[in-house]
DNA sequence: CAACATGTAACTGAAATGGTTACATCTATT
DNA sequence: AATAGATGTAACCATTTCAGTTACATGTTG
């Protein structure tokens, strides 16, 4: 199962985006809505600092968004949050030895490659902005 | 990143699809094309067994398919191999009291259940068959 | 009965994950 | 400039998952 990195990455930028004026963004207020600790906030808002999705100021109170929430998608945040290029895991080294193992690595390579694809383009038909509407309207 | 028992498990079918008369499929030559050890051969076996992929017998050598390759979809096998219902984790108790706590998490549940079904749906379209044709054309 | 295969429990080490403490650094305000 | 408060990050921990392994009970066949 993927973690839960990419829920509480779009829990943070929707929260990021439905921002009233008043409200300064700090991991501690989002740590709140959340249910977490601060630092797990931190930590998330870390990745989605270095994929410019977000900025923050050392020192300065509150994260904001480095786009509009519609230009935001969900495949952004899930590439921001995953390390991991791969969907699927293949096993290594089969036995280059019997007919199968020698071609099944290029087939599962093939085909998660695929599914993984459909999935992703999925993701990238949804934005902030979308959850936000979806979510008030 | 999702394990590699469904490669595994393609493998393992791929491979007793391929059979010839002459060899029986036991745990110990599929380990060998693999390239693991008998009893990781053997437990996965077992979930496929319970997912009436396939047929074995204690005792008797050798694992058969319980039906043909082309009614084999790769979704079966990883609905055999995978226990959990979800592909995405999303954090558990957000704050109530939030009006984006309150809400993400029937906005995430709906976007993540559809992203998961492409993902399933490309899986379901390509079969053991498939698999075993598109490596010895 | 002997040889061999399956089915499973149990243990292990490695890795990922989320929570936590601690602290260095930066900024704004007084 | 001193202080309060926020961010950035390292470090540690407990939990869980995973794959590999040993061990052994059970079943089958010659």
């Amino acid at each position: 199962m993927i973690n839960s990195r990419l829920a509480v990455a779009i829990h943070i930028l929707t929260l990021i985006a439905s921002r009233k004026d008043q409200v300064e963004m700090t991991s501690e207020f989002i740590a709140g809505s959340v249910n977490t600790n601060p630092v797990v906030i931190r930590r998330i808002i870390g990745m989605l600092r270095k994929a410019d999705i977000l900025k923050t100021q050392a020192g300065v109170a509150g994260a904001v968004l480095a786009r509009n929430p519609d230009q935001i998608t969900l495949l952004d945040v899930y590439r921001a949050v995953e390390p991991r290029d791969e969907l699927f895991s293949i096993h290594e080294d089969p036995n280059p030895n019997c007919p199968v193992g020698k071609r099944i690595q290029g087939s599962l390579d093939h085909i998660f490659h695929h599914a993984q694809s459909m999935m992703e383009s999925e993701l990238s038909k949804k934005t902030i902005k979308d959850i936000l509407t979806s979510m008030f309207a």
